[in-house]
DNA sequence: CACCTCGGGACCTTAATCGTCCCACCGGGG
DNA sequence: CCCCGGTGGGACGATTAAGGTCCCGAGGTG
């Protein structure tokens, strides 16, 4: 029997310290000196309590305060990266990753704890991991294709500012869509490229054109090259969205919004709507990587966290081009009792 | 950094519930079903708290209650099992064991939680700890030799009654001392030969006789024969007693006490009394083993327990012949103290 | 300078825990 | 048989800890 599940039963108060504890440190830890309120509004409980743990944290040694707010102590830090391993232990995310890995048909699945749709931290922790990944398999000359959204704008964020010197190449591999700058694809790829200390190209074209102008617009010499290089990239990181939530970014019209829904369209990818078998129920004329251009990459990352993206991820994995998909658990535990079920 | 060390730091309030609960879970063990005013009375704590914590505990499904009391789930089982070896390390006792095997010179120490001075449980668990041991290195056709005492009657009580077939022949170390029966020798070396499964020799003599008679009794043939065997015994089993509870139990007059005490006296084993350095401060004409017989045992293990034996533990150890030292954490943290300081 | 957010002190309310009874029940022994 | 000593469980104040709400002086910041 295992030692933590025998302290869990024997204490199970000690999840709830655990928890709240735990977020509080990793909140302190990302947000650097902090006040109790802004971590009260994080954590999503009153501003007394965190003064309470607080109280408790402090007198352990493992953050110290001053007159710029709460900071993480070196002790801390150990104490923080070591209950990594048991807050995943708690959570059972090894056997969710692994279960989800065989029923989903994926190489690797990597569960982070928590819901992005709960708790704002959660798409951060989701970024932490994914950009971990990243580091580590990254190579010298790498080609790294990027596409846009808020889970990969976050990613970028995640590295820390110095050190890495990886040299490899970020190429953005869809067109603009809509008008928030940081979400953009060649703003993530050009993030990426100064964290990582490599270069970057942009695609400096729309995602979403007219049909009658693709071919001319994908032929146009500047951005034909973009997305050659795009496809010869070795690694490909890609967001997963709702496929309601893309379309409205889209622009579309409600009527098609409206027909999209009905004929099962979950989740969205490079400008396909896939229902949750992964069968492509429509497709946008877009700039950019498509489809059949995903089969030639060898390492395909999927991120999206928050559990009103479990079907999406779901329709997406259907697909079976994904190599590494890095969720939370939100969509995790959701995807599990969706595939129990049928 | 270790995982229960982090998870103590940022829950510092697990200790205490896991301290109580463990306890509570061990009375209910060896107890059987029992009631919640037992358990306060043992516990030293109100009956209302133990109710609470049986709450908690029935919820986890670790006991379960009946209109006889509380019992004990196999779960429950399973998880003291396991929490032991946490307890162990909450408490840090595989340092103290390896330091005072270092400092005191002995073979192999063995720490228990608990202070059998302070919780009347404390010594169960050093008797259990006992058996345990005892088990794992009695081999078929051993000898065993065993002295008296309350420790070593918690011993003979704590083995299972049914399923051990060892074929060891148990022989009473030492001649009758006092009225109570329970704590005799030849009482305790029946009650293990039962347990144990195999035969028993019993040694029919006082302890403690006039110097004059001494050699006349040790002569006896059946007397003689007894204590010969008990010096080609295989394994020794002997407990400690201070000094001033074992002159008391010989009856010594208080006279002579007082100048015991004076000259330092302070552990007993065998019918001499050490002071702190191992040195002999005064031998009582006792019949059965004697001091020099030790020599020749491979296994010489001693038992005991609660942090007034400490200094007793301390000279019976300096004696040097003890090869495996039983004790429990009051003992071992005092004698950690006493070390430290000289 | 004003202003904003920080930590910490104070105080009252609320909720949980705890102490203390009492009661119905069951089993064993006289 | 009945009685007695044990069991668990319910009930109800008292105590205490936890939480909500202000306020204040300190120390950065524009």
């Amino acid at each position: 029997m295992d030692r933590l599940v025998a302290l869990q039963q024997i204490v199970p108060e000690l999840e709830l310290f655990l928890e709240r504890r735990y977020n509080m440190l990793k909140v302190i830890r990302s947000k650097g000196p902090v006040g109790r309120r802004f971590i009260a509004a994080q954590l999503k409980c009153s501003e007394r309590v965190v003064r309470g743990e607080l109280d408790v944290l402090r007198e352990q040694g493992l953050v110290f305060t001053s007159s710029l707010g709460v900071q993480l102590s070196p002790q801390g830090e150990n104490v923080l990266q070591t209950l990594q391993d048991v807050v995943r232990e708690f959570h059972d995310l090894e056997y969710l990753e692994e279960k989800l890995a065989e029923v989903l048909n994926v190489g690797k699945m990597i569960v982070v704890p928590g819901d992005a749709d709960v708790e704002p931290a959660g798409k951060r922790e989701l970024a932490e991991a994914t950009a971990r990944y990243l580091c580590s398999i990254l190579c010298e000359g790498d080609v790294l294709a990027v596409t846009g959204g808020t889970t990969l704008a976050k990613v970028a964020e995640s590295f820390p500012s110095m050190g890495i010197q990886k040299h490899v190449t970020v190429v953005s591999a869809r067109g603009g869509l809509g008008e928030d700058v940081e979400i953009q694809a060649n703003t993530i790829a050009a993030r990426l490229a100064d964290k990582l200390g490599g270069t970057y190209r942009m695609l400096h074209a729309p995602e979403d054109v007219l049909p009658c102008y693709l071919e001319q617009i994908m032929n146009e010499p500047k951005i034909r090259d973009v997305i050659n290089l795009g496809r010869r990239a070795n690694v490909l990181l890609h967001g997963i969205g709702t496929a309601e939530e893309m379309a409205k970014r889209r622009g579309l019209d409600g009527e098609l919004i409206m027909r999209l829904i009905t004929e099962g369209a979950v989740g969205e990818a490079f400008g396909y709507y896939f229902d949750s078998q992964g069968n492509i129920v429509y497709n946008t004329s877009s700039v950019g990587l498509r489809l059949e251009d995903l089969e030639r990459i060898p390492k395909v990352i999927t991120v999206g966290g928050g559990r009103s993206k479990a079907w999406a991820v779901m329709s997406v994995l259907s697909r079976g081009y994904c190599d590494i998909c890095i969720t939370d658990e939100g969509v995790a535990r959701r995807l599990m009792t969706l595939k129990e079920l049928n």
